[in-house]
DNA sequence: ATGAAAGCGCTAACAA
DNA sequence: TTGTTAGCGCTTTCAT
């Protein structure tokens, strides 16, 4: 068959001829027969079944999954005889056939606007520690900032009738909003990572208003007065950009200037950070303090103002945004805004379980807050600026 | 009803009586009587089958199937109308019912250690890329680097019927590698970031065994001659622990001491990588340049060696590992061992894709490689240390 | 190219 | 506490 090695057919599976018996089963069954198995069950052995269990275990289908299911409801002796022909049998529960039959599944998805923003991470790991926990599986699915996407993302995920929905912020297309108010009718639905909302079932976050007049009032309070705020893709990410929008209606309140508002583009970096600083002091030479809109953009800031000479915090002072690892570890160490993330996802996690326990939650929306954590890089009074407004 | 305020009912959620009439139905069929819609399907209204596309478009449900499947397969005419009536009755497919009856799903299980660490999250980011443009759903699994979380997750997730499987490492329990290997089988099986093992199915990666070697060759070249490997944890995390083996057995091939090596407790922080360059120092302060075990480390190291007042690289020299942004961005920029994690993530998951297509990949161990960053933190002889030796 | 029939493995309802 | 019955929505096979 040399002669046919540039075949197409080469560069194919070939699959085994199937035996004319066994033709007109069904694929799954057909691999029982030929001692395939293509999920759970004895390695080498047809896949086992509740049926196999049962059988094994001298008692109905329907014992056994209950046994598995609310092991309460079924007598002792019975329990332990199924337990026992589980583990004989190496059963693995089809998670398919039952979705199916229950008509809903222990699948959660999450959808969060990227992975490679770090803030999600924490989060992230956070939910998947508690409902794994709990015998939950984590479905992950990312918008990169689009709505549409997000739409069309949920639209697929409901297609696995999951346990429940985590959805990063209340951004959502309105189309998909009337979807997820008639399914919150039905599975509990967390909003995270945002207050700034109406929520549709449930809610989980803090208010980046309330951080971005938090800032703004912080450092004005302190007798700045040429305030900044930079970050990059505030026109996707709606939580920069609502940031901004309170520090600067702060700023105007108190009657100082509210138009030092840098937004650049490409991703949040080190090296956009220093970026951003150059542009922003070439433009606003004047400013006293920058609040950023991440850690990783702050650090850059920082490394930039070194860069050209500038004293953090005698000259510049510089806020940063997460209280990431690198704000406390570079020298001077960052203020920054701190968020537990990860606890965020576990309270989350919880309050979806109990919603899914049946509990009515105490509240719909929970404020997991946010605090200023002040470091070397704002420790000192504004540099004077030589103007009187 | 204000005397049962505190009854234990007013903790619970209260589920509206069932209609007699509707009490033998199903939950599902209730419910799309009732006008409740659980997965897909148009507000307020039954959920929509591929039934009801079928009857609106004037054809056999097997049709849609197909239609939706594979198009090609359905001539324009039926096609067209089909797609139609999707878009108007807002059809969405019940994946658990299309996995039942296919005998395998779309999803497509991630097994990682964790995700604290971060050099797992490019990886995820590019498998799912891929993965979610053909329509597959990742399932997020984390072990937590415990063997016997992994058999069981793993477990647990084979009840999915997934597509294929991607798992961190090649350790796995005995138990595990022989149910994998029956699962390789019939299933695309890719096991990822390591390349010291023997593959099951597929493999993609690295050799962290190399890298070890690598890197106490660079630094044995250029003249050190007391070179140390630190890290965190490699009693769990196994790849660091081969690191660190290759990286000895290199510097006794060299006739250099290798026992210059320190493994600490915790995460790798950047305030772990300072106290472990400080106990390092203690113990050894002859030693010239060391290894860290990722940037984080290598960050906290150099920090806590400029608070001593030692010059880097001229007194000590560091090499991180990852080359994560912080790598670049500190002063003086640290050396660092680059991996294309996301890359990697990427080449996994069209492996994985290929697999599932029926092609042969050409290959099934793919190494992906690695590649010394030389920056300014490793720029300078050697130290001398006054010994001979 | 299209359809009819069968059944994937499990769980809700009801009965015993 | 346990079992019987029916059926979840889809895809496979085989026939047309």
């Amino acid at each position: 068959m040399v002669w046919l090695r540039n075949h197409p057919r080469f560069d194919r599976h070939v699959r085994p001829p199937v035996h004319p018996r066994l033709s007109r089963l069904r694929p799954a069954l057909r691999a029982r027969v030929a001692g395939l198995s293509v999920s759970g069950g004895r390695v080498g052995k047809r896949p086992v079944t509740l049926k196999d269990v049962a059988a094994r275990a001298g008692v109905g289908a329907i014992t056994v999954s209950r046994a598995l299911r609310e092991p309460a409801a079924v007598s002792a002796a019975l329990r332990a005889r199924i337990e026992q022909a589980v583990a004989e049998l190496g059963y693995v529960a089809n998670h398919a056939a039952s979705s199916m039959a229950a008509g809903h599944s222990r699948i959660v998805p999450v959808v969060v606007p990227t992975l490679a923003h770090p803030v999600y991470v924490p989060f992230l790991d956070g939910v998947n520690a508690v409902l794994d926990e709990q015998g939950y599986q984590v479905l992950l699915g990312t918008t990169e900032y689009r709505q549409d996407r997000e739409a069309r993302l949920v639209e697929g995920l409901l297609g696995w009738a999951p346990a429940g929905l985590l959805l990063a912020g209340v951004d959502h297309t309105p189309a998909l909003r009337v979807r997820l108010q008639a399914l919150a009718r039905t599975r509990p639905l967390v909003e995270f990572m945002d207050l700034d909302g109406e929520p549709i079932d449930l809610m989980v976050g803090f208010s980046h208003r309330a951080v971005g007049r938090a800032v703004a009032d912080w450092f004005a309070d302190r007798g700045f007065r040429h305030i900044a705020i930079v970050s990059t893709g505030a026109e996707h990410d709606l939580r920069a950009a609502r940031r901004a929008q309170a520090f600067a209606e702060a700023l105007a309140a108190r009657g100082l200037r509210d138009d030092y508002i840098l937004d650049g583009q490409g991703p949040s970096s080190i090296a956009g950070g220093g970026r951003l600083l150059a542009e922003l002091l070439q433009r606003h030479p004047q400013v006293q303090a920058v609040f950023l809109a991440n850690d990783d953009l702050a650090a850059g800031a920082l490394f930039e103002a070194q860069r050209r000479g500038l004293r953090v915090p005698q000259d510049l002072a510089l806020m940063g945004f997460n209280d990431a690892p690198i704000a406390a570890a570079v020298v001077p160490a960052l203020s920054s805004v701190a968020v537990d993330r990860r606890g965020m996802g576990h309270t989350v996690a919880t309050l979806l379980l109990e919603r899914l326990a049946g509990a009515t939650p105490q509240a719909r929306v929970i404020d997991t807050g946010f605090s200023i954590v002040a470091r070397a890089s704002t420790d000192a009074p504004p540099r004077p600026t030589g103007d009187l407004t």
